[in-house]
DNA sequence: CTTGAACCTCTAGTCACTATAGAGAATACG
DNA sequence: CGTATTCTCTATAGTGACTAGAGGTTCAAG
């Protein structure tokens, strides 16, 4: 019924040092421990975790989770701190697909123009040169 | 014809301690010195640093960037090395695109489903919960 | 009982900066 | 020339979300 840290990871195929790390952050609460200090988690530590893995899929951050989870934990709040939650994360997504296109769109115009030839004449390094390049921050990633 | 690392910033808008950083990790070569220790640049430098800002919104790693430096210190070479960094970034680009269009479909049924009541019933939360998402690393972000 | 895989804590490293502190240098104005 | 303001200097630490490593302990199988 109850079972080792190795044994979290391998269902939730969330690595052993992360879930340490979540406990520190205060994600996971700290489960009892063998006479040895050896973890012991519960299906409801797999449900915990999922749940964390599945936010971090999507992308949210670890405060928006923190946030998430006590919603999870006091289900009889309103919803709408978790609709603004996911709503910030849905625009974020979106602005970002934007400038990644962008970016992709550069960088096509960058590939397909080198020759292959000489430094000197390759489009590639030429682009970079030119400052007349007035995007802000594109990349990021 | 040479000026100051704040006059270098402001022409190129890098941050000050930026300008710095990349001097400490060898992108800028150390510039000469006035007789009180301060930095004087002279227009090479605002290329070279305009070159590095631009690859940077384009998302190139330091050490991409420092391969395509020393590609135009060397004009004679070929330029395929240039090439394939421009396809590899590109490629890591059309992917992220891709794993970003699945996140925002996600995002938007999890948000179009929040009916805006209580957390019992909430979607959002509810999604989450929902072990059944088998993608892998989709965001990163 | 012995072996060896899995576990423990703690510290430091990753990336590309950004922030802060405390001190010295340069410039504008009166 | 004095002084006030702004700029610059170095050095160190912090960011987010882990990941890697050292060095030691515990557990379960055989």
């Amino acid at each position: 019924m109850d079972f080792s840290i190795g044994e979290l990871a391998r269902r939730t195929k969330v690595k052993v040092p992360t879930i340490r790390y979540y406990e520190q952050i205060g994600l996971l609460l700290p489960p009892p421990r063998t006479e040895g200090q050896q973890r012991r988690y519960d299906k409801n530590a797999i449900a915990r975790l999922a749940f964390i893995k599945h936010a971090r899929e999507l992308g949210f951050d670890i405060e928006a989770i923190r946030a998430l989870l006590s919603l999870q934990d006091n289900p009889d709040q309103s919803c709408s701190v978790a609709d603004r939650i996911a709503k910030a994360r849905l625009a974020e997504v979106e602005e970002r697909i934007v400038s990644l296109n962008a970016l992709r769109a550069e960088l096509r115009r960058m590939v397909e123009e080198c020759a292959s030839g000489r430094v000197a004449e390759c489009r590639v390094i030429e682009t970079l040169a030119d400052s007349s390049h007035g995007h802000g921050r594109l990349a990021e990633t």
